[in-house]
DNA sequence: TGACAACATGCGCATATATTCATATGTGGA
DNA sequence: TCCACATATGAATATATGCGCATGTTGTCA
């Protein structure tokens, strides 16, 4: 059940733990949007943006596909749905604790 | 449904994105243990364990509580719960979209 | 009150991160 | 081939982060 160790969890934390890349990842659940489409959401250059999609991308939240000239990016829900999944599990925090106050 | 802002979350995942963190909240999640028994288990000063502590609580993940000369820290489940379940939310990553494909 | 134990915090250092500018790379069209 | 557009990346800089050492703070006990 539990498929990531701790340093990929890591990893994916980090790439959520920005301002600007919770943004883009909000984008993203929205719909699949290129590098121009994201910049022109955001204040920041095309380079910063470029970036953080970089890190996205190396923790595998997010896919990046060319169309011509454009690169296509999407949110890879599934990944970020087994990340939390994960943690959750390593916490021994499942659904069945949701709501509940911990019976310390 | 959705509780938390960006900030709050881009905070919370801080605070997960570090592996020393992960480590002590691993420990957290089988029993409660003061800031020594956690530095026991760890290869870092009692400093370095008590910033972590400090980044934990501050993000609301850890609970201390005083007992005598020890502080006793508790992992704040419902928290961690919460915080999964409204970046998901956030994303809509949904329980329905877990182990399908996304309909891209 | 003094001594000690548990924990927190100021400071400095090394490293990581976010950002921008300038430039490189890749792609399509004339 | 040459150019324009979209994207990625090297270099530089400012800021943030993690760490240890030393010290401060709080609580216990004699």
């Amino acid at each position: 059940m539990v498929t990531m160790d701790k340093k990929a969890l890591s990893r994916y934390f980090k790439a959520f733990s920005d301002l600007s890349r919770l943004t883009i990842l909000e984008l993203l659940a929205r719909k699949d949007l290129t590098v121009n489409e994201i910049t022109a959401q955001m204040g920041l250059t095309q380079s910063a943006v470029s970036r953080h999609l970089g890190i996205l991308r190396a923790a595998e939240v997010v896919e990046a596909t060319r169309d011509g000239q454009n690169v296509i990016y999407s949110l890879n829900k599934e990944k970020v749905c087994i990340c939390c999944d994960d943690f959750c599990c390593n916490l021994n925090v499942t659904s069945e604790t949701k709501g509940k106050k911990s019976k310390k």
